[in-house]
DNA sequence: GTCGATGCAAAGGCTTTGCACAGCC
DNA sequence: GGCTGTGCAAAGCCTTTGCATCGAC
């Protein structure tokens, strides 16, 4: 269950943006809330959780929702929520780097690629988050996310096999 | 335990170079054998299974051994035996491409990665691969590999904390 | 001897950075 | 009003590609 971050007094729908956390959080690091990085957290926010953009698709779909951020200012803004811990970048096979929402949830949110033609799919498996624990613990590591990336072939390229 | 792959003839040690089948894999696909792929192939079972290099390691690497391999060529057969299913490309978090020795031990063979410092543990979990080919068969996928990838803090980066 | 592979160097993406201006606090 | 963030464009990796030569078959 995600923890609610630090908003008591009014119950909001999941999907909305939340200035106020992110003014705190960027506060405390001395640091600024603007336009921009709220629009790229809301967008993230937006989608929900467990879908991923790459810093380009991000760029894009910000200039289609009228709001004129640069990609240079994109790149920033994700890299500043990732070391926030509000984003997680993830590792997708011959692709590039794409972030997604970060969150409790995440740590057991897994991938099914397709190597041929990138299809993608993704599950969730507990067994997998607890594989991931005894693994983390019984080096002496604390566990911050564990991602299980299936590569496989999918139907359509399996029948043009 | 390794399963022996075509050489039922002498018994050998498993990190010798393999030119036979090497050689015939390319034959089948009208590509010739030179030293610079015999070189690359050979520096990763040098190494034996779940070590991985980066496309510049290896370069680095085979330079060190006397061996004159351009780094575009380096790149151009990484490509190449990774398409011929004798390496695998995985996916590291904040690092760059990197390869390994292909092998049905990898299609359970994981990474437990320090998000602070980089050191990188390896492990195994068959349930972890027991999680990737049910998540692939119930999307009718055939199952390639599967790689989990830990991220966690290691003892020493939680002691500096 | 033929045709593919290599080496070199240039081109190509994606990402980061320097600097002046704009805007949050 | 100070100081951080932004936009623009240039610089920086890492990787791929074109072309003449070399070498495996």
């Amino acid at each position: 269950m995600p923890s609610p971050s630090q908003a008591p007094a009014a119950a909001h729908p999941p999907l909305q943006p939340q200035p106020t956390s992110l003014r705190a959080s960027l506060h405390d690091r001395g640091q600024r809330l603007t336009p921009q990085r709220q629009r790229v957290l809301g967008l993230f926010e937006g989608l929900g959780e467990g879908r991923h953009l790459s810093a380009e698709e991000v760029h894009q779909r910000l200039l289609g929702a009228q709001a004129r951020v640069s990609l240079a200012t994109v790149y920033r803004t994700l890299r500043l929520l990732s070391s926030m811990g509000l984003l997680q970048e993830l590792e997708l096979p011959e692709g590039g780097r794409r972030f997604e929402l970060a969150g409790d949830a995440h740590r057991d949110h897994h991938h099914l690629v397709c190597v041929r033609c990138g299809r993608t799919e993704e599950f969730e498996n507990p067994q997998v988050l607890a594989a991931g624990e005894a693994a983390a613990s019984g080096h002496g590591f604390r566990l911050v996310e564990c991602v299980l990336n299936v590569r496989a072939l999918c139907p359509g390229c399996i029948a043009n096999d």
